[in-house]
DNA sequence: GTTCAGTTGGTGACGTGTCAACAAGTCTGC
DNA sequence: GCAGACTTGTTGACACGTCACCAACTGAAC
């Protein structure tokens, strides 16, 4: 309140920004909608359902709950709650680990690994059709680094997402 | 399942391509969290917060309900939902439409202002301080020309985002 | 061994967003 | 004026994510 000179002059958005932060919202808001719903319509799955599959696709199809959260950068609890939900539909189920009782591991079912088998193409062309393809190959490289410069300082020192 | 042609040869993401959508989604996920983290720190509000109550000041800080919806991009039942929940926070009340029973007007209350005012100036330094002022001229022009090609078809023929 | 700090994962309560259904009101054409 | 179509806004059920908290377990120091 009284902290006299952050709050004093703020410096506005000028113009390039301000339109650069509107896109930024925008596109959370409606390409985020978009491909969703391309997604659950022609596979049933959420893009955080198709996330967790495809991350669990590995060698041996499993991954420690911890592992698999650290990868996806979300928070144990989070993973915790969608991999309950998604044990009810039969994407994957849940194992004990061996030498640590407190662990257990996300186990990829055969089901899951249809369901995103399947809906991977279709996702793939969701994105072309909505992002990737109506970009210039220009445009994509500086949205990649636009990412790194960005993510950088949150990744590392970042407030993790951990519960 | 059996359409021949568009599922058979999916053309994947390429090395640019697949790290300009992980730069889009993470950001998505940690900039955002970040930038909000902040608000919801030093304001109290939530970004959803903030949009309703920015985009209710006015010439008499009233909007007609669907009118600050499409503004908004919104369905009408989130905003009533959400508006519903600042009703009780004291941030914004709804009035009757003359001439037209059915209508409601979303008003901000002085303490609605007052709190859009207080959180304005430290909102700005969050976006600037997680976002804009990593960013080169060049990258924010093309951020926002990226928001122009992809927004363009979704908000005119788009599926809106309507009840 | 025992203690104790740290880790792993789960839980319940809560705020939020979506969807489908709905009531009430308005408008158009006749 | 009135039937039928459309609009406005609300509601309830549900899926999701966060937060605070917890129980169980592990591992290192002593």
């Amino acid at each position: 309140m009284t902290t006299p000179e952050p709050r004093a002059r703020p410096r506005w958005l000028n113009d390039d920004e301000m339109r650069a932060w509107l896109a930024y919202r925008r596109m959370r808001l409606l390409l985020s909608a978009e491909i969703n719903r391309d997604l659950a319509q022609d596979a049933g799955l959420s893009e955080a359902d198709y996330d967790v599959l495809s991350n669990l696709t590995t060698t041996d199809d499993r991954r420690r709950l911890s592992e698999l959260a650290a990868r996806m950068q979300w928070s144990k609890s989070r993973l915790s709650h969608h991999i309950t939900r998604m044990e009810q539909r039969g994407l994957v189920r849940r194992e004990e680990v061996d030498g640590d009782a407190r662990g257990s591991f996300v186990v990829l079912t055969p089901q899951g690994r249809r369901t995103i088998e399947q809906a991977a193409p279709g996702h793939v062309a969701s994105v072309r059709r909505h992002l990737m393809d109506r970009l210039t190959p220009e445009q994509i490289r500086v949205l990649g680094e636009i990412g790194d410069v960005v993510l950088g300082p949150l990744e590392d020192r970042g407030h993790d997402p951990e519960d």
